[in-house]
DNA sequence: ATTAAAAAAACGGACGTTCATTTTTATTAA
DNA sequence: TTAATAAAAATGAACGTCCGTTTTTTTAAT
């Protein structure tokens, strides 16, 4: 038998991933066999290593392809984005991510599996950096509204934008992974809400505000 | 033999148990074999089975009594709060839970763990009306707050108190166990001061405040 | 002597991986 | 177009190890 070509090795490939990824998620990593993973992809087990070296190669190979199908979805959640310190674009972000968690739910367990197994090793890059990474997506936008006055002075957007990203994604991860079920106690498009207005308005008044200012604001600065 | 005192025995699963969350933090629950915990904490094989029927259930015994130190350090933080919408509170919010979450990281594995291979079956509780609980502590002192004028019209504080609560937890455990080494661009300190910034007085200035505001805040409404 | 705890041995099964064997198929020659 | 061939792919039994748990035996305290 010559050598299969490329496309159909990577067709079995998917096959194989496919299967493990569902054990993978659905029992976690080191409960889940190889024999499993032979039987739902329909591969025999011997064959598996003709493919991968080692079934811990089959999770990085199924990490891997996936954080670049999450890359490429959030390089579109971020090109839909005009004005990123608006509260429409916040609010939009929030909705993007929302879909994000619930449309690959089994991805984020896979952060889990890796945060456990291999201390992150895999994922690491997903939060390295990121603040720098905003910046540099969204860097001469920050800059204008900045220019513009839309932001309160001493404000830099980039952590800002960083923190509503984090929050609109720990919020829906509790709610899908946790078993949250609206630990907000709101239902998702309140919480969006909520968490938005939390973003562009801060939750004092002008009156109390300005009598904070005097005793917090030597506290927080920096 | 005549039977082993009830405090002997507590000391016995004592060692057990922290033997075996050492190894479940460290190599994960399906990859610590009974084996290994007989070894680390000096039982033989055969004894573990005389205080546990399962090893699912010594894991269940740490978790449950994980659960009830967290808990209790949880009040202690709560207790120290006055008045929970001031931005010095908040700001100790963050800074407390920084605390727990650092000194207490393995607790947030075994979440994970209890997430992959439980269905974060014994660990819900934590999440699941967490608003509710907010308000049974402080209900009394947001309504103050409230009718003192502090907050933006509109503004519930409960879920605002809840969202900031995750916020800091959701920061410290990215920075603590997702290798997120100052993902916001910002040390622990100034990450703890934007967001407690970001809380109390939000992003936008009053200018843009009033020019956003008439369009988003129909959007934002309930 | 009695009773329970502790240790040791044993059990059946499942694990990841290897390997000798069989099957398959793209290429080659007819 | 077909048949032969050679090499890769696929197979599944086998390997040695380790698993959670049970059973048996030994030890220790009343």
């Amino acid at each position: 038998m010559p050598k299969l070509s490329a496309a159909v090795i990577q067709v079995k490939k998917d096959t194989i991933e496919d299967a493990a990824r569902e054990l993978f998620i659905k029992q976690g990593f080191h409960a889940t066999s190889m024999r499993d993973i032979s039987k739902r992809a329909d591969v025999s087990l011997g064959n598996l290593y003709n493919y991968y070296e080692t079934k811990e190669s089959i999770l990085e190979s199924i990490i891997n392809r996936y954080l670049t199908v999450i890359d490429e979805y959030l390089k579109t959640i971020f090109a839909d984005i005009e004005e990123p310190m608006e509260p429409a674009s916040l609010r939009k972000l929030g909705e993007s991510v929302g879909r994000l968690v619930n449309e690959h739910s089994d991805f984020w367990l896979l952060m889990y599996i890796d945060v456990l197994e291999f201390q992150n090793r895999h994922f690491r890059k997903m939060f390295d950096g990121i603040t720098d990474r905003f910046r540099k997506i969204f860097g001469p936008r920050f800059i204008a509204a900045e220019a513009r006055g839309d932001l309160r002075t001493g404000v830099d957007a980039a952590p800002v934008f960083t923190a509503a990203y984090m929050q609109f994604f720990n919020y829906f991860l509790v709610e899908k992974l946790f078993g949250g079920n609206q630990h907000l106690g709101l239902t998702d498009e309140q919480a969006l809400n909520c968490l938005t207005k939390i973003f562009a308005y801060g939750v004092l008044s002008e009156d109390s505000l300005a009598r904070f200012k005097k005793t917090a604001n030597k506290a927080l600065s920096g």
